[in-house]
This record gives C-alpha cells, sequence and structure tokens, in this order.
DNA sequence: CCCAGTACTTGGCTATGCATAGTACTTCTG
DNA sequence: CAGAAGTACTATGCATAGCCAAGTACTGGG
C-alpha cells in the first residue's frame, strides 16, 4: 500500500483509452507511442505496450501493416479499424464519467457528515 | 475487451482514491460511504469496499470505533490517521497528474505524426 | 565478425475490483 | 416467542492489466 502502486492502479484502463487516442491521429509504431506517452509525462514501458497493442488487434480493434525502415528491423504501423473508433467514442466517455464523478467526490463538502447528523436526529 | 471491463479496470486506485477523500471530511461507516459513491455515480458494491477498508486499515491508513446503533448491529465509524491524511495528499498529486496526462494525449494534435514525417526526411 | 541500436516478444508476478454466499445483530409482526 | 425483514460486516475465489526482466531478430559501423 504505497504510492508508486497505486499510481500503477491508476492507470489501468487509462493507458487503453491514451494509445487508441494517439492511434486515432494518424499510424504509428510502437515507438511513436512511447515517445508521446513520455512527453506526456504518462511513462510506459515496452513490457507493457506491446502486450496491450497484441490484445487491442486481436479484439479488433486496430490493424497494422508492416513498413521497412533503414535504421533496423521492420515496423509495425497501426491504425484503428472501424470497431476501434467506435470503441474510442464509448471509452472517452467513460473516461469523463470517471473524471466527473471524482471531482464530484472532491468538491462535495462534509455531505455524508450532515446526513449522519440528520439520522441521528431522527432516531 | 468490452467498454464494461474498461470500467471497471479504470476505477482501480481511483476508488481508493475516492475512499480516502469522503473519510477526510469526518467520521462515516460503510453505508455512508456506498451512499455517497452513488449519487456521485460511482457504483461500488460491499464486496468492493470492505475489503479495501480492511486494507486501508491494515495499512495503518485509517482507524475506527465501533459505536452501537439502533437499528442493527454496531457499525465501524472510520477516520484518517496522520499517514493516512499524508497518504491522500499524494494520491490528490498523482490523480492530478494522471488526469493533466490524459488531458495532454488529448489536446495534442498529430504531433506523432509530424515528427515520424521529419524523422523520414533525415534519412 | 562482433557490437551497438532498434523493434518486437514472452512468461511470471502482483494487486484490485467483482460476484456470490454467508454470519450476526435488531426490530417488527402475529 | 418464532419467523421475517432490514442492516452491517465477512470470506472466498476469479479475471484482468500493468510491471519486471530476459530474450529474439534485424541493421549498419568499426
Amino acid at each position: 500500500m504505497n504510492l508508486e502502486n497505486t499510481q500503477i492502479q491508476m492507470r489501468k484502463g487509462i493507458l487503453e483509452f491514451c494509445i487508441l487516442h494517439i492511434i486515432s491521429r494518424g499510424e504509428v509504431y510502437a515507438s511513436n507511442m512511447l515517445d508521446e506517452l513520455t512527453s506526456a509525462k504518462m511513462i510506459v514501458v515496452e513490457g507493457t505496450l506491446y502486450p496491450l497493442l497484441t490484445r487491442l488487434k486481436n479484439a479488433g480493434l486496430l490493424e497494422y501493416k508492416w513498413v521497412e525502415s533503414k535504421s533496423g528491423p521492420p515496423r509495425k504501423y497501426y491504425k484503428l479499424t472501424d470497431d476501434g473508433t467506435h470503441f474510442l467514442k464509448g471509452l472517452t466517455e467513460t473516461w469523463d464519467d470517471v473524471v466527473h464523478s471524482t471531482e464530484t467526490v472532491r468538491s462535495t463538502f462534509a455531505a455524508a457528515t450532515e446526513k449522519n447528523a440528520a439520522e441521528e436526529n431522527k432516531q
């Protein structure tokens, strides 16, 4: 129960959302995504990204094509399928809901305490 | 890989943050928290909340006292320990970072594509 | 021919949220 | 007093995503 672990937990699902978003803007390969995520201060390691891309591809949300590279092995350039575009739309709503709910909890002040006091008086 | 599952994943860690926040505002017991979370549209079931409270207590972030109730079994009223207050502060920063990073990814437009094009020209 | 750099792969570990079922206490009803 | 209903807490087992760490494979330079 340390901060580092919670940071890890908080990323679950969110990474998927971010990856789909990045891919939705144009064909990219894994290193492009890592760069962009890093520049957004969302550090991701290879062992997280590659399995995620494979999952998304197997789910039919992504497709890729191999493109030769002059500086190493060929690259997988990913793009969204129609299903992927639709799924991203749903994820966006989910994310907005989660943020909104969290903000509600943060901005509510002592509602429970008041409610609790009311209940005590009632009894 | 369906929306429902991603909604579940997105809650990981965030729930912990919300619970600590609710408790930080005053002593409450589990049903109070469920009510407040539900009213914030963050639906949680008992089987999730109770183990979480136990974990937080075992980690020394919470403490509770038993209070008799006139309408059922006694209740555990929770409050934050000093460690819990400190931990919540850290979580708040983490959450703000995650939201900020995600917003950065969402608001960035085609940065990767431009970068990619530049790289191609370089070669 | 080896070495560094790039790109992708794999296997095992951990933690959290969920489903489901169960215990225990109190009050109300007949 | 017996049984039902409501409230509060407990217990077990599962699925999943992200992490770590090591490994494969291709290219070009000295």
